[in-house]
DNA sequence: CTGTTTATTTGATAAATATCAAAGGTTTTC
DNA sequence: GAAAACCTTTGATATTTATCAAATAAACAG
């Protein structure tokens, strides 16, 4: 398991055997049911975490309203940039869709392996500069494409989302309203 | 000048003097008049601009229409990010508004010294963050503040944008018609 | 299974924004 | 300082999406 994700951070960015021993040293797993919190509101992201197998939501609260703001698959990253960046507490949570098992990496122990082992540095350059590409690609989508659109690009990005999670979820996910979203699966 | 950006650098993200020196190898300093374009559609963006003074504009185009994606003021940064990371041509362009100073930081250069002087890629961490944390904010509110709110919230945050730039590029900012702009306006 | 909750669809209407067209304003340029 | 180019506003109408209300459909619990 610990193997899959050090293959996964090394396809980003090369790691030395060095690095992979740090990063064994700050990790730790955990088995996390269908619907329990892998970050809870109100307390700091202090990991990035990995979902080794299961599905995860993450949302906020918006006028009392759910957001949901990403939903991460099997083998990817999830964590509150906001919260982990400036160390505050997260307005956002992280919720198993599925019985999930999930790979921490501690913040403050990587952040020092960072100074000192530069393939951990340029791990962590690597892997915020793509979320970067990733938020702006994002964004473009939001500004200039209709719902529809947006939601034909999500089916094509993530085509098993549609058996993981209830439509209103999505619709918060893509800035509508899940009345408007019913009506967009009516039209295709 | 280049005291005032060391500064603004290590206020990010502390250097010391190693890392200055260093940064300071790697920098060029250009005028850049009224109309020139900092950065071409096409070109590689190896640089990250600094704009020591003047104004800037980010955009490219999309069916045909010029699309605003940002706008850099004095001491203020700007690359494409797409092009900066993949080192693929650039779509974006980048257009100085006014008679500019600009300080390029050089991206090669700069990777291979953040390799090994730990303060350069902590710093390159801290700017990629922090430039997450805002794409996100902005994210936040594209998808779910109206129009008016949007150009709002750019009064307040960038109060000197208007005499600047036609209304036609903050419109396009924003994501909305130059139309519809005009007539947000005209409310206030 | 059967009632209850939860999720999805449908309908009628309202609000926000886009589109197309044209009229006024400003600047710029020679 | 008049013509041209550019920028901004205004009007009429169309489209997209939201809102509110209700009807089905599906999932779940006892």
């Amino acid at each position: 398991m610990i193997d899959a994700y050090l293959e996964i951070l090394d396809a980003f960015s090369p790691l030395q055997e060095e690095a992979r021993t740090l990063i064994e040293s700050q990790i730790s797993i955990k088995d996390i049911p269908k619907g329990d919190f892998i970050l809870q509101e109100g307390s700091v992201c202090n990991h990035i975490y990995f979902l080794h197998s299961g599905f995860a939501r993450q949302f906020y609260y918006k006028n009392g309203k759910e957001i949901t703001e990403w939903f991460a698959a099997s083998k990817e990253f999830c964590f509150s940039i906001e919260s982990y960046f400036h160390q505050t507490p997260s307005k956002l949570m992280i919720q198993t869709l599925e019985d999930s098992t999930v790979i921490f990496l501690h913040r403050d122990a990587y952040m020092e392996l960072s100074k000192i082992q530069s393939d951990l540095s340029q791990l962590a350059i690597k892997m915020f500069a793509e979320s970067l590409v990733f938020s702006q690609r994002r964004m473009e989508h939001v500004l200039f494409e209709s719902a529809k659109e947006r939601y034909v690009h999500l089916l094509e990005t993530k085509p098993n989302i549609i058996q993981k999670v209830p439509l209103a979820h999505i619709a918060s996910f893509l800035g509508i309203t899940q009345e408007t979203l019913s009506r967009i699966r009516g039209q295709l």
